[in-house]
DNA sequence: GGGGACCTGTCAGAGAACCGTCAGAGCGGC
DNA sequence: GCCGCTCTGACGGTTCTCTGACAGGTCCCC
């Protein structure tokens, strides 16, 4: 989950951001000054940090700059009272990727956190980070599929599939949900394709295939993928 | 040199924007309409642009879409009079890196296209270090490439074509991104053109081009170069 | 417990999709 | 004009996908 360093003395504003970045689905940490953030900021490895400039202890220009000299290159958001343009360029030259002043809408800071991420995001793919059930790990950025460490060739509809039930994780997947996703069908197309692709599956990733631990049989339902 | 394009159809501004950017050493175009600016940016590839939202023909908004569903990543930078949060929050939602609204500080805007091109910009430097897979190496700096240590004259597609594989290493890298990286087109031209500049690096760079160990095809996805 | 209805597993082959390859045309530079 | 680079369309081989039939399993009702 992405992680979100946010430093800011004022409690109450500190309370609301905490909100509003968790609602959205970030994992937040809040600390209170500039000592403690560049602490965090150090050992956290956050992906994100929202800096207030004026802050007890060390000010946020100071945490900002040591931040960058030690190399690290999270994206760093300023916020702060402080509107003045020369402020603004100075955040900014000292390495902040975005300058934003109070009073402020939420709604626009959380844009621009997402606009930070996904700026800062991999260029290939945003598809999904690496996952792993039983002796199987999935990859989706460079479609492979290892097995004990191992690479198992699966065809492209395999993998879509593979993909489709990890997403739905420990729920069930109809097969009409796998085949809308899947295959594109609209339609109530019943037909044994989804079987057969699961029994593929099953045969390749499974350490016996009619005992399967994972690619699991929902009756009547569909299928279901467990870790 | 760092390339910017501007696509602002108020003539005094655009000049404004030209002489402080080319001050700050940056090659500046600049088109008056949204039609142009879509041209320019598909064809001239340039580093940032910095759009406005309202233009004469087609909107900022239509601009800022079309280049990100061609899948084009460079930073965009939105200027104009809307300054409600809720424009804000569609253009960074659309894609958008920074929303900076008129009136603004000249000052603030060059250091917000510095910090954007400072996020952009490839980690090491500009021309990137030298890479190696397998028997290969690839020395962008002098666009050379040794395998065992003699060179393989590569033509100048080819070379494009095998950094844009390599800065995707070990990930899949579409036939989509590769035109649009590669070629600059605006995707959805089908054709066997990837395909043949492929099967020309893996003809000169494999030791069995029949049997890639390194460029090697995702069936229904795209290539993938493994080191 | 037995029987039947229903559901899923399995298999093999036809057809489709996809990619590698090649030859040639267009284009621009020397 | 010659030459090298680039792109395109056609062809063919290979792999993948889907389908239908059958077999086996499971559940429910009696």
């Amino acid at each position: 989950m992405t992680r979100i360093l946010v430093v800011e003395d004022n409690p109450d504003l500190a309370y609301g951001l905490r909100n509003n970045l968790e609602i959205e689905g970030y994992d937040v940490d809040v600390v209170e000054d500039g000592t403690q953030g560049l602490a965090r900021a150090r050992v956290g490895g956050p992906d994100l940090i929202i800096l207030d400039l004026m802050l007890p202890g060390m000010d946020g220009y100071r945490v900002l700059r040591a931040l960058r000299d030690e190399g690290r290159r999270m994206p760093i958001l300023i916020l702060t009272a402080r509107g003045e343009e020369a402020d603004k360029v100075r955040g900014l030259r000292l390495g902040a990727d975005d300058y934003v002043t109070k009073p402020f809408g939420v709604l626009e800071l959380l844009a621009r956190v997402e606009a930070l991420l996904r700026r800062t995001a991999p260029p290939g793919d945003g598809a999904g980070a690496p996952e792993q059930f039983g002796a199987v790990e999935v990859i989706p950025a460079s479609r492979t599929v290892l097995r004990d460490g191992r690479p198992v060739p699966l065809t492209p509809k395999e993998f879509d599939l593979l993909v489709a039930l990890l997403r739905r994780c420990g729920a069930v997947a109809t097969r009409m949900e796998l085949l809308t996703e899947v295959w594109g069908y609209s339609a109530a197309v019943l037909s044994r394709t989804v079987d057969t692709h699961v029994a593929e599956l099953r045969r390749k990733l499974e350490a016996d295939p009619a005992a399967p631990q994972h690619i699991l049989t929902v009756r009547k339902a569909g299928y279901r993928l467990e870790k």
